[in-house]
DNA sequence: AGGAGTTGTGAGGGACTTGTGAACGCCGTG
DNA sequence: CACGGCGTTCACAAGTCCCTCACAACTCCT
């Protein structure tokens, strides 16, 4: 079944949540510092990971932007309690689910499972993309089709979309779509993206594509009309 | 039913994958190293190959680039996680699909069949090429007929347009297409590239070949007015 | 309703990519 | 050994795309 590494600095809690998952049928591997969540995640190749934010020398949140930039693997979060926004620091960080502490372990791995859920199936990169029945990227083509008509994108917007579309309904920030355009993301040029988005829009229409007011965008789940 | 060339230098992987496929009613052959699977696929003519991209002695590409030039059998790639998973990998490698590691046994049984599935409908390794009902290429005479008349095409100039045309509307980057052409793709000549392309396009019209801006090129699909 | 901050939009400049004609070198042929 | 075809290179023209800017429109919060 699938393998979990599970990074935080307290062995208790890292006993406990071991504990768990691997009652669930996981397999297993624990880090305690960013330095060898990192090592351990190249070599154990895990299926997901569960990370603390607040790690002693290299921070969750680095840990976190590293091994996004090192494959795709998804993530959940464990926060201490803030005054700040829940969702916008696990929507910053790229992760694909988060836990405020304390929280309880049966959550956990019940979270574990449906983020395992969700990913697979999209799990690397298709050659054909397809949300619902009217929307198709073919990747290898560069070629997009909307609601049967095909759709001429340039580079840079055709990567867009193509990030957007593989997973329907996750809030991107400007720094990741840049990312995926220019390779790294410079903080000035995020208003850039605004200008592609409106270029999609005005190819593609405006009902797929979503604003998601002081964070990103997103595209529409298929279910949209 | 259809035989698939494994080629890895992980004994445990190729005994997984060989486990998988041979459950779905493949049939099965293996190599370890490059020699051996050039040497395998000639003599085993098989229907797929499932080749590692991180080889020991010849290298993953060169395997690929040599069965590409014996014969179209299609190619699954296997590559080692990277940042650029992405982006536009799988058109640098000129797979017909890729998977990277580690990936689930499933996953690529499912794409066997999805390749396969794909390449049967799609022209064999025929000796004339057809696009449409107006362009016809003959391989063996290194023949062109473009809307009933016939052009003189170097061999550089036919090889690049027999390659565009076996798979109208997928984009080939320079290197690519400098592939077909030398055997090797030199960064520097890339710009010769152009040159050609300008000089077909003398030849046979502008409407065949397309311009994909900051990528490549590509052969109009039929439908082209 | 008002203000601060965020996003939408059109225009324009600059960087980069591609098109093109001409020239060069290589190589086999006459 | 000159010739011609071919592939490549070069320089410049033409074209495309992306980012920026300025302002309008909108959202959210109080």
């Amino acid at each position: 079944m699938a393998t979990i590494l599970v990074v935080d600095d307290e062995p208790r809690i890292v006993q406990l949540v071991r504990d768990y998952l691997e009652h669930g049928g996981f397999t297993v591997l624990t880090a305690s510092d960013g330095q060898a969540a990192l090592r351990t995640a190249r070599t154990g190749r895990p299926d997901l990971v569960v990370l603390d934010l607040g790690l002693p020398g290299l921070d969750g949140l680095d840990v976190a932007r590293s091994l996004r930039r090192e494959g795709e693997v998804p993530i959940i979060m464990l926060t201490a309690r803030t005054e700040e926004s829940d969702k916008l620091v696990g929507l910053e960080l790229g992760a694909d689910d988060y836990l405020t502490k304390p929280f309880s372990p049966k959550e956990l791995v019940a979270r574990v499972r449906a983020v395992l859920r969700r990913v697979e199936g999209m799990q690397s990169p298709a050659d054909v993309i397809r949300v619902g029945s009217d929307v198709e990227l073919d990747v290898p083509r560069m070629e997009a089709r909307f609601g049967g008509r095909r759709v001429d994108l340039t580079k840079s917007e055709f990567q867009i979309v193509a990030l957007l579309a593989r997973q329907p309904g996750r809030v991107f920030t400007r720094a990741q779509l840049l990312d995926a355009v220019r390779g790294v993301a410079i903080e000035s040029y995020e208003r850039a993206i605004d200008a592609h988005i409106k270029n999609i829009r005005k190819k593609i229409g405006q009902r797929y594509i979503e604003t998601v007011f002081g964070v990103g965008y997103r595209f529409a789940e298929s279910a949209e009309k």
